[in-house]
This record gives C-alpha cells, sequence and structure tokens, in this order.
DNA sequence: TCAAAACATTGACCTAGAGCAAGAACCAGA
DNA sequence: TCTGGTTCTTGCTCTAGGTCAATGTTTTGA
C-alpha cells in the first residue's frame, strides 16, 4: 500500500537524519510503528491513564494539556508534522497521565508501544541516539519555554510564539494559543490587534 | 587521599543506583571526574561562554541563572548534594550559555570534561543508561515546573516549593527563592506569613 | 569583633491581565 | 446551503502581585 510506504519513508528520514541509520536495520523494526487516524477532537489519551505509546505525527497536530483545580486547561505542548510527541512523564515512569493528549485537526499518526519502543532503545544504538535527541530536545524546548513564559509580558511572549512558530495563530484556534502561552483568549485577543 | 577516595565512592553510589554499573567498570574512568573546589558566590560558568564540563556536587549548591533585558535574574535550577548539574542546553548544543552557574555556598563538586563525558555515554552502557536517567528526569522536573508556575498562584507555588524541597527556605537566601518562583522578593516575604 | 554591605520586612500606591456579560463572526456537519 | 454551536471581540470592573521608599535585621570578611 503506497501511502504506508511513504509514511514509512518520512519515519525513515526522520530517524536517519538524526542517527544515520541504515534502511536495512530500519526495515527490520518499522513494523513496529503502526499507522493510526484520528478524527478532530479526538482523544489519545485520557487523562488518569498510563500512557502506552509513542506517537508520530505524519500529518495533523496534537495537543498535550492538563486540566487544573479550577478546570481551566492548560496546554504544553502542540505536536505537529514529523515531530514525535507523547507523554514522555507517564510513559517514562509507567505513572497515571495527568495529561490529555486530544488531535487539534484530523490526524494520520504511527504509534509504537512502550514496551517495543523502549526495546529499540536498548537494543539499536541508532534508535538510542535518536531518543537521546528527542530527549535533549523535549528538555531544551522545555527550558527555553520557561525562561520565555517567566519575566516577559504577554505581548512578548505572544511575538516570540509568533515568531518562533510561524503561521501557528492561522492554524491553531486562539482559545488554544491563549492557553499555550498561559493567558485568556480575552486578553489574547486585545493583544493579537497590537501585534 | 581519603577525601578523594570518599567522594569517588559517592560518585560510585549514584551511578550504581542509576545504571547497576560494576566497581571495576567506573574504576576504569573515575579519574576523567576531577575533584574542585568552589567559594561561595564563585562563578562556574559565565554567561555567553560555552559551557565545558558537567558537574556532579558533593557539598554545597549552585544556581543556575540568566538575566533577562530588565537586568533581572531569573534563577531556573538549584543543584544540590548528589545531584548533577550543568547547562545542558549549552553543553549539548555546543552554543554559548544564556546561564551563568554560580556557587550559592562553598561548594565541593566533580567536574568532567564534555568530551570525556559524552565518550563515556557513547562506550559505556551503563553511564548511556545514568545519562537517559538524567534527561529524563531533567525533563519531567522541567515540565513539572512549566505546570507549577503557570496557573497557580504565587502562594501555592510557594507551598509546593517547601513541601517538595524541605527545608530550602532555611538554607537558601529568599531572594534567589523568590526569583526560582517568578515573583517579587517583596511579595514573598508577605507571603511567608500566610505558610 | 564590628562596620559596611547585603538582605528582609512593611506600607502606600499602581498596573497588567483576569472575570464577566453581551454581541458578532465563524464553522462543521447534516 | 442552512443552522446551532463554538469561537472571537469588546467594554467595564476588579484584584494579585508589582514598584518604590523607608526602616530594621543579618552576614561577612578584615
Amino acid at each position: 500500500m503506497t501511502d504506508l510506504m511513504n509514511s514509512y519513508q518520512i519515519l525513515f528520514s526522520y530517524f536517519q537524519q538524526l542517527s544515520g541509520i541504515a534502511a536495512e536495520e530500519f526495515d527490520a523494526f518499522k513494523d513496529k510503528f503502526v499507522l493510526q487516524f484520528a478524527k478532530r477532537k479526538e482523544f489519545i489519551l485520557q487523562e488518569g491513564r498510563v500512557c502506552q505509546s509513542n506517537y508520530f505525527i505524519l500529518k495533523g497536530s496534537f495537543r498535550m494539556y492538563q486540566i487544573n483545580e479550577l478546570g481551566q486547561e492548560m496546554i504544553r505542548y502542540f505536536a505537529l508534522e514529523n515531530k514525535f510527541g507523547t507523554n514522555l512523564t507517564s510513559l517514562i515512569e509507567e505513572s497515571p497521565s495527568q495529561e490529555f493528549i486530544q488531535a487539534i485537526e484530523p490526524t494520520t499518526y504511527f504509534k509504537i508501544s512502550r514496551v517495543d519502543f523502549f526495546n529499540l532503545v536498548e537494543t539499536s544504538p541508532h534508535v538510542n541516539k535518536a531518543y537521546r535527541n528527542i530527549l535533549e530536545n523535549a528538555y531544551i524546548t522545555s527550558q527555553k519555554r520557561i525562561y520565555k513564559l517567566q519575566g516577559m509580558t504577554a505581548l512578548d511572549r505572544l511575538k516570540w510564539l509568533n515568531a518562533h512558530y510561524p503561521g501557528i495563530l492561522a492554524r491553531i484556534p486562539s482559545k488554544m494559543i491563549a492557553s499555550y502561552l498561559g493567558i485568556t483568549p480575552f486578553t489574547l485577543s486585545r493583544l493579537k490587534s497590537e501585534l
């Protein structure tokens, strides 16, 4: 099936860039990655459940978010095309997730189970290297986020987001952007006119 | 030298717990870790320089912080005893650090160069595993921090810090705690009476 | 041991951004 | 293509936490 072949090609390119893996090695494990589809607003992971898989977005987007004591959604991350995304904390610790993962748009993605994934990390030096890279980047991204969110005004944070993820304001609903930035949709609406 | 031996013992325990490494393997590379001392307020890393080493605290503490456009210090992390601490972003990317690392108290620590460290990560599966664990925890900690800092009131953040790092309020100067929590020392002073 | 400097507290203000209500514009799906 | 429900905007008001100034309290290093 051409579509699946093509999707594997995209995943292969991803691994190859991060680790220089050879096609033969990739072919040997690629079937651990299962192609999946999610409708708009479909939940991939519910709060309270242990995250069982790692996901690689082919087309569409996921959002990772929590709901706090006051019932407000707090978005931590938008997983866009060509990115792995999961609740790493839950996946690593096998602890109940405090996050939801939800498709924002109709989304095509690969899914690999925790067991298979960490097996690959342990047995394939190339996957190990790619995982290390994913972790390192996840960490770096989250550090940047801490520094950007703290100490900047809401307007500056918005400008930063816009510069860093061009086009995201057009693609993702404003209320989700607001949640990601830690401001209310009201404030965001007012700030957009100042951009 | 007893002191050095003892310090290696502590580092060995650390690695052993995370990876189950054997004493022989540890002994083969332990001399890559060099014992160092820093005076109170001594800088370990200056902003703008590429971070060259990873550090393991034996006694004392480091703080990692940035200075923003308005000249305010923003503390990201307190490295206490028995923890690795460095500017991972700069160390990994070999990019100029945007952070300072400074000893808060007189501090005894191990230092290992980037080259030696990543060599060990590549060649020793046990160190690789320990590094993975460090990265995973760094990531998890920073995720928690994002969720705690956003959406909680300043008082709740303070309570969280106090519960999570018992005794830190007595040990670390208030103005640093305030900076870590993203509030002013004035606000912290007022909040402490509400604890 | 003690002076100078750094740190902490408190009071009186001020402001960025929240909350809420009401209405307008925009979809998604049937 | 229409329609009912989301989403977005805008005005008004309110509050958590910031700023600044004045004063008291620790630290520390010579």
